[in-house]
RNA sequence: GCGAGAGUGGCGGAAUGGUAGACGCGUCGGACUUAGGAUCCGGUGCCUGCGGGCGUAGGGGUUCGAGUCCCCUCUCUCGCACCA
């Protein structure tokens, strides 16, 4: 037999399984189980790197694990085409966007199909494509309908190199989540989505994810969402008609307010400044505060900076007159951009008035020293002084009665805030999805009707150079257009969609790619949703993956969706390093796929990467061996060579006795069921552990009878055992698994494909052991070892175990006080 | 600063509170070879007087028994970063 020559299996067996036709999902009239295996898609950003085929070997064992076990598996793939990426390379090369996008698609598709992933291709599609994005647009428009996305000036971030707008969630650190540039602030009218509304089902929908999405990402998304609550208290200004909302977690410490704080950057501070001889102190604070960054602003260790604006609030408790303050570490955009400040038990408001010299007064006694003497705010819990009738009352109580008060006397309610922010949606670049609304300056705001959708992207007459307005508005003929309402002159939004629209929704596509009426058939989504297992890198722990969850559940309340969750489980896997960094050409420590791919083939690296630990974890290259799984599988086809194709099929699990070495098929069947179980569990990397027990098993066994007898046939426990491991490996390294099946006799050309061989199924007569070995312990440390029979009964164990000589030994004559006895694993012998 | 998670051989990593180190890499020895960075077989946590002793970041605790559970300390990673 022929060594094993990885790519000539990886050239002979594609065509066979691409004619076959071995991954289409849904087919009419397929009455199997339905299951939805899904992995993030990719950007087309170049070629297909390690990252790539790391995330998507994880998910191809999964979708091929359940297509083994019957399940009729929608394994899809598409591309999230619409990005910044595409534009930059067009203005540096001169190429157009499209142009960029579409070669890099073919590319990374094709990358894809000599890897072997199980997708069902027949279902792709990109979401620049205009099918797609018609869909984008008409889901823009019904949130738009129900309110949900709506225009509002603000501050917003801005990233100067990108020349856009930011969302919070794409400002990681002060900084640009795609180009590290620092983020500025910049006033501007912008798109949003109303994510806010859903933030408290966000929050409560997780405990349907919890212990199948990952600790870290719920946990993550919690923070992001950032629940508060407290209650909102109402706070007169004296020379002012309407009364100052502040919100508070800590109405018990009402009593200990001792000065009141707005934001800078708001319009109520400029309001409060104006007159009263304090306009120019505040106006060069103003100034002093939008020059500082962002980044400056996040040092929480900053001195505490304001200037007082000459005005009094009055605390609704007891009347007294609190200095009204203008301070930057009051932010504008949570809560209501003023806060009461009690600074014996808040820590920044202690600092603040440590710095300018503003009184302490503890109304909570914790037991701790004086704030004001050791300059840290008392947070705890403690009995309530100096806060008149609520004296003696704890915290809970206080704040409850408190709140309680405030509501019956109308100046304040219990109250909720959240960290999170609506979702700012509106791009000024070219590459991405047109905003369906026109401005028309009798009908306002209009939405284009559904039957014009949709808006396409004009591909001439744009200047892309990013100058800080919509590259779109330099296309005059495409801005300009007719009112769908009133039918005057009108101009196109010329801003285009933050492509996490676009992959808010795509999981819900793939379920009917070419339906027409809609962006996706409700029938068909009813059919997969949701997806069972979502496999993807662990940066979009709240970007993503909080957009689909609020897109999904807008769905829900439309109608259209019938569940609120569109992940059922979660998996991140880790990134591929090198030399303990991440790759990057400045370093200079990238791995080439495709050259690892040339050297030791498909399987070798899809092993490699799986058997290097458990998925969520990250690859140092530098650590593992690619040439040590290729030796691998080379023995695993050498093996079902030696065992060749006569004796035909003996299929495990199939009825009837089976001959042969019975140690041999109970490693087989003792296999299958570890197999079996460290694949649902994502433990990949056992259960390569035991593929290769299995294999030096095998070789043994077969070594062994050639010893034994040069002319005998391969004994059939072999042959069973050789077809499981070929079935097993099928998952995890489909090449190798199909060479192996044909050197086993079947044909796969003919239709008997190891991929449709199904999992096998273990004996439970053959996992089960007769033997098992029993450790005798003395004061729990191991000194002898029995085989005894799995059924042994504890009085024999303790009769044996006493009896043993090294017990014996280690005893040295004391007396035995206790034996503890765990038939039939373990005895303790514990002397006196 | 706050929150979360993790520390196991030379390395990647295994271990329902019950044999620590499965499996692999590396390494050492052997076989086969003109040769081998191919292939195959075997050893490989540390110490040892060969009885055994010590070992899962360090220290304490619970337990007949702890890598695993609890407390403290150290180190590393990740998330948030003035969110009232």
């Amino acid at each position: 037999m022929s060594p094993y020559d990885p790519h000539a299996a990886q050239d002979r067996w594609l065509p066979v399984w691409e004619s076959l036709d071995l991954y289409r999902a849904g087919r009419p009239g397929d009455g199997r189980p339905k299951r939805y295996i899904l992995d993030m898609f990719p950007y087309p950003s170049g070629d297909l790197h390690m990252g790539h085929a790391e995330a998507f070997s994880v998910g191809d064992v999964v979708a091929r694990y359940w297509m083994q076990h019957g399940y009729d598996v929608l394994h899809p793939i598409g591309w999230d085409s619409f990005g910044l990426p595409a534009e930059n390379a067009a203005i540096q090369r001169g190429t157009a966007p499209a142009d960029w996008t579409y070669t890099n698609i073919a590319t990374q598709a094709e990358s894809f199909r000599r890897f072997g992933i199980s997708f069902d291709w027949s279902r792709r599609f990109n979401t620049s494509d205009p099918e797609y994005y018609r869909w984008t647009q008409w889901l823009f428009l019904r949130f738009y309908q129900r309110g949900l996305a709506y225009r509002k000036a603000s501050p917003v971030n801005w990233c100067p190199n990108d020349q856009t707008v930011l969302a919070n969630e794409q400002v990681i650190g002060g900084r640009c989540e795609r180009c590290d540039a620092l983020v500025t602030k910049k006033n501007l009218t912008q798109w949003y989505f109303r994510i806010t509304d859903y933030a408290d089902r966000l929050l409560a929908d997780m405990a349907q994810l919890e212990g199948s999405w990952p600790d870290r990402v719920l946990l993550m998304q919690r923070n992001w969402i950032g629940r508060s609550t407290g209650a909102e208290v109402a706070f007169a200004i004296e020379g002012r008609d309407e009364p100052v909302t502040v919100f508070t977690t800590r109405p018990d410490t009402l009593f200990g307010a001792t000065f009141f704080v707005v934001a800078a950057d708001s319009a109520l501070a400029t309001e409060l400044a104006a007159g009263d001889g304090h306009e120019e102190e505040f106006a060069a604070y103003l100034e002093q505060v939008k020059r500082t960054s962002d980044i400056e602003r996040m040092a929480s260790d900053r001195p505490k900076t304001g200037v007082f604006l000459g005005r009094y609030a009055v605390n609704p408790v007891n009347g007294e007159l609190l200095p009204v303050y203008a301070a930057d570490y009051v932010l504008a955009d949570y809560g209501t951009g003023a806060i009461m400040a009690v600074p014996a038990h808040d820590q920044r408001d202690l600092d603040f008035a440590r710095a300018f010299d503003l009184p302490v007064r503890v109304v909570v006694d914790t037991g701790e020293p004086d704030p004001a003497v050791t300059g840290v705010a008392t947070v705890g819990d403690g009995v309530l002084v100096n806060s008149g009738e609520y004296d003696g009352l704890v915290k809970a109580a206080a704040i409850e009665r408190i709140t309680a008060d405030l509501t019956a006397r109308g100046g304040g309610q219990a109250a909720v805030n959240y960290r999170l922010r609506d979702w700012l949606l509106s791009r000024q670049r070219y590459w991405g999805c047109p905003i369906p609304i026109v401005h028309c300056p009798t009908c306002g705001e209009v939405p284009v009707p559904d039957d014009e959708l949709p808006v396409r992207l004009p591909e001439t007459g744009v200047d892309l150079t990013p100058r800080g307005v919509a590259p779109l508005e330099t296309a005059r003929d495409w801005v300009q257009t007719s009112c769908p309402g009133c039918g005057g002159d009108a101009r196109r939004d010329a801003d285009t969609m933050d492509t996490f629209v676009d992959s808010s929704w795509y999981y819900l596509r793939y379920c009917s790619p070419d339906y027409t009426d809609g962006p996706f058939d409700p029938a068909a989504v009813a059919e997969w949703m949701p997806v069972a297992q979502y496999t993807g890198g662990v940066e979009h722990a709240i970007l993503h993956l909080l957009y689909s969850r609020f897109f999904t559940k807008v769905l829900y309340d439309m109608g259209l969706v019938g569940v609120v969750e569109p992940f059922a489980a979660l998996l991140n896997q880790g990134f591929v390093i090198m030399n303990g960094s991440k790759m990057s050409k400045s370093k200079g420590n990238r791995v080439d796929l495709q050259a690892e791919l040339a050297r030791y083939g498909v399987d070798a690296i899809r092993i490699t990467m799986l058997f290097a630990g458990p998925p969520e974890d990250d690859i140092d290259w530098a650590d593992v061996s690619p040439a040590g799984s290729a030796k691998w599988l080379a023995r695993v086809v050498r093996l079902t060579g030696d065992v060749g194709a006569g004796g035909g099929p003996a299929g495990a699990g199939s009825s009837g006795a089976q001959a042969g070495d019975p140690a041999v098929r109970q490693t087989t069947h003792r296999t299958i069921a570890a197999v079996t179980t460290q694949v649902e569990a994502l433990r990949f990397n056992v259960a390569v552990a035991r593929l290769m027990e299995l294999t030096s098993a095998l070789r043994r066994a077969i070594d062994a009878s050639r010893a034994a007898d040069a002319s005998r046939a391969a004994d059939p426990a072999v042959r069973e055992g050789a077809e499981v491991l070929a079935r097993l490996l099928s998952v995890l390294a489909p090449y190798t698994a199909e060479e192996a099946w044909a050197r086993l006799g079947h044909d796969p050309a003919a239709g008997d494909s190891v991929h449709r061989a199904g999992w096998p199924v273990a004996d439970p007569a053959l996992v089960a052991v007769e033997t098992v070995t029993c450790v005798v312990q003395v004061a729990g440390k191991v000194r002898d070892r029995l085989e005894v029979p799995v059924d042994v009964s504890a009085d024999d164990l303790r009769v044996r175990a006493l009896a043993s000589a090294a017990v014996q030994r280690n005893l040295a004559g004391r007396d035995v006080r206790t034996v503890v006895v765990r038939e039939p694993r373990l005895v303790n012998v514990v002397p006196a």
